[in-house]
DNA sequence: CGGGAAATTAACCTGTTGGATAAATACTGG
DNA sequence: CCAGTATTTATCCAACAGGTTAATTTCCCG
């Protein structure tokens, strides 16, 4: 069943053989498509609409297999949250934002957090819903709960040097100031779907994905410097506007 | 079944009667404890997890009511669905905006919508949840989508008149002010089981809520006026802060 | 007051789903 | 090369869940 072609492939070398060897052992491979698949699954219809089967089939596993590697259903999803976690906590500890300028390090910040959600919608899906499970998994995840964000404390670096310099004129809390970078990326693609038929336009092509991102930079950067950019003063789509919109 | 308290009343009134009636008829009082018990369901479980018996258990109702008055479970969930953003739009069409300074316009708005979403925490999962199906309900239904908010074009006005006036440096764009503004609400209150579990303090409590509330405001004050207000730049909780904050 | 429509109940049916059992097959160390 | 263990497959099952059928009860109107 898995890796049909390698088994062809041995088929050929060892044609004299009495029989064709019909599958392979690869356990650490196993576990990796199991929970890639798993993600997948979970992401795409959440923890109750998730089908174990599903899963196996996508992993090309027999669906023994998630139990004997991994665990039952809630087990599987748990280490596929951790692995989320893991993932993003992991990219975040490679941004360096010590030797910008604090504008220009916030800017860093936005634009990372927007294109990390982008690059991984499962996430974004994962913890909704976590979130609809009030994190009752979470909770029992000690592992997640010791992999501290850097982001906070580079924030509240950044903040410190930024009003030292006189390039921000206020001392934002940094906890307050993540969340609302993460809730400004976070919700736009996380509710894209109904915004979208909200406000009859795709909310996600290239043009309005631009649009937001500069938006979100003018947005935070105009409150912490007291400068406004150009493009926070800029319309949506100057000349062409939609005669109607409908928010929420 | 249903309405215990009056049959036992009739019991009495009619105890001469050959025998006690054992329900009455309520068809729009039935509907309505349906979606109610549907809307709780819905916005606990999503609409996978969700459990069309215990939707009748809760509504004090036969399973057979539910399809008998709404429909199957997808027609049920689309009922909830329509009634939340009736609600929603009801509400913002009350919010009168027009006779208020703009900056104190936006704050009411910042204000509103905080609120109706802390009040009404079932919209929030119910949007995760039309999201997560890829918003297929939603684009079935002329219904929502002739539901036009009033808030972008209040909006609008109130940005033009804000930098008319000279309170506002920049006209941005009402569509993405108002998701902005949605976000950051949103993402704080439909996230806040997660964020509490990393961050290890409630996010929920009066305390917490109401320096949230003060940020957001001094966020998008800030942004549109130039002008910083002193909540801006006051840090969570001067003084005693957690040792280590771990965002998302 | 009685007959018929509307509303409600009780019981059932069938496909699905998470999970379990046990047998088969591949690999590894001796 | 063989024996024992790790890995994988094939099959089964009991509980559940959505939905349906048919009988029962209430109410209304002529």
């Amino acid at each position: 069943m898995l890796q049909l072609a390698r088994c062809d492939q041995q088929a050929i070398d060892l044609a004299k053989a009495k029989r064709v060897q019909k599958w392979q052992r690869d356990p650490e491979g196993m576990r990796l498509r199991i929970l890639e698949a798993a993600k997948q699954e979970f992401a795409t219809h959440g923890l109750a609409g998730a089908r174990v089967d599903r899963i196996a089939a996508n992993a090309g596993a027999n669906k023994r297999m998630l139990y004997y590697h991994v665990g039952n259903k809630e087990d599987l999803y748990l280490a596929v949250l951790e692995g989320a976690y893991e993932k993003i906590r992991s990219e975040e500890r490679g941004l360096d934002l010590e030797h910008l300028d604090p504008p220009e390090a916030i800017e860093r910040l936005i634009d990372f957090t927007w294109n990390y959600f982008l690059r991984n919608p499962e996430f974004l899906a994962l913890l909704n819903t976590e979130n609809l499970a009030k994190a009752r998994h979470l909770k029992r995840s000690t592992k997640v709960k010791s992999m501290h964000s850097p982001f906070v404390e580079m924030i509240r670096t950044v903040v410190t040097r930024g009003v030292e310099s006189g390039d921000f004129r206020v001392a934002v809390d940094p906890v307050q100031l993540y969340i609302s970078i993460a809730a400004l990326c976070f919700f736009y693609l996380s509710n894209s779907a109904t915004l979208s038929v909200i406000f009859g336009r795709d909310l996600l092509k290239k043009e309005a994905r631009d649009e937001r991102l500069a938006h979100m930079v003018a947005l935070v950067l105009a409150a912490l410097t007291g400068k406004s950019t150009a493009d926070f003063a800029k319309p949506a789509t100057p000349g062409v506007r939609p005669p109607a919109h409908q928010p929420v």
